[in-house]
DNA sequence: GCCTGTTGAGAACTAATGTTTCAAAGGTGT
DNA sequence: ACACCTTTGAAACATTAGTTCTCAACAGGC
């Protein structure tokens, strides 16, 4: 994890200039482009810069490589080519809700990915994806097939869209989470559906739903 | 656009390389990258093909730049960086349908922009999108703000879900669409509503509908 | 003061990489 | 066979671009 303090004006300058390049023009900058880019006298403060932002995890450089530069996300992950996001598994009514393992990613392949759109994960950071099955969660708008990004999180803010565990129903949710001193409603998407309400201690948060994603052919 | 020909076999091999190899790396492979990956015996060869393929519009490429090719999707458009899909109005009961206006990517800007899996551009090629407004599309499963990707198409294989334009009622909707001799049947994807049955002359089919997007926060 | 680590500037060095030249081998149609 | 075009090959060339070296200004700590 990187640290989080905020960078001296020049080295985020930079930083800046990379992310910007290299979506304007597809591929990263030389040490040179970001030098004139960024006002910089030698090629060799950029270097010098380089170096620390790559020491301190902002991101990667190939050694030797015209271009080399590889930023990585704030969990270290190259945020360069196409975001994949793992399909952890399916959530359906009654069955058991598959954990979103924190660690694990770079060693257990063998994991069904999609695509998201970059900004998901440039906005959320880290995410998981869950692909519904059956018509269970019909009352959040959300079809059989469907997959749901989620952002882990054990909590919430009062309106979110949150993956829920109800424990002694044993049943996954996706609902609108609204806290209420002792009790916690979960309010589905559809307007004209019933809140379900259920004791705080009874709800476990899993995480956030970002985004819904609804494929054809 | 450019020819649909199939390639020779070298040549299609390098386009492929290429591709993989800005997945794989975040960055365009440069031309000995190519001739190891695709066993050519010398870099004029690979030059040589480049040069083709750009002439052909599958390429671009850039000067005396490092690793400066740059892969072009069906319609000419850079497809290395992200893919951004015109949102070209929004969709509501009872409102006219905006038109997929084919030509005017490129000078016509100031539109707002979504961005997509880039795996859907490269399934589909150029693609569109309507931000849907207020509840009239409650039987397709899709919610007020919710973002829907078209392909503009005027035809469609039966049960492929589409936008279609009722000339009559002057309504635009999203159905399942199946052609039955001669009216059309367009069936919500919510399984549990009544379908419609027009004339084939009034249905005006728009495009196909290849995902739907929904956000939160 | 004196040291030490950080940041900066300028230039030179070298490896990486795009480009060019020249030649030859395969095709295809006449 | 001939002319013509495409494709392949090997090597050299030129530029780009990563790296390193030297020197200097500056700040904080002892």
């Amino acid at each position: 994890m990187t640290t989080n303090k905020k960078l001296p004006a020049r080295r985020q300058r930079i930083l800046d200039f990379i992310q910007s390049f290299i979506e304007e023009n597809g591929l990263p900058p030389t040490v040179r482009d970001i030098q004139k880019a960024c006002e910089i006298s030698s090629t060799s403060v950029v270097d010098y810069n380089l170096r620390i932002l790559n020491r301190d995890g902002y991101l990667n450089r190939r050694p030797d490589v015209a271009r080399g530069i590889e930023l990585l996300d704030d969990s270290g992950q190259p945020m360069s080519s196409v975001p994949k996001v793992q399909v952890v598994g399916r959530i359906a009514a009654g069955a058991p809700l598959p954990a979103f393992s924190t660690e694990e990613s770079a060693s257990g392949q063998e994991f069904d990915t999609i695509e998201v759109a970059p900004e998901l994960t440039r906005r959320h950071g880290r995410l998981y994806a869950l692909e519904v099955q059956g018509q269970s969660m019909i009352d959040a708008l959300i079809d059989d097939g469907d997959v749901v990004i989620i952002k882990p999180s054990e909590r919430a803010e009062p309106g979110e869209m949150v993956v829920a565990w109800l424990k002694q129903e044993e049943e996954a949710t996706l609902k609108k989470f609204y806290p209420e001193s002792e009790q916690v409603r979960l309010q589905p998407a559809n307007s004209s559906m019933s809140p379900i309400f259920s004791s705080a201690e009874n709800v476990d948060i899993r995480g956030k739903v970002v985004s819904v994603i609804r494929k054809f052919g």
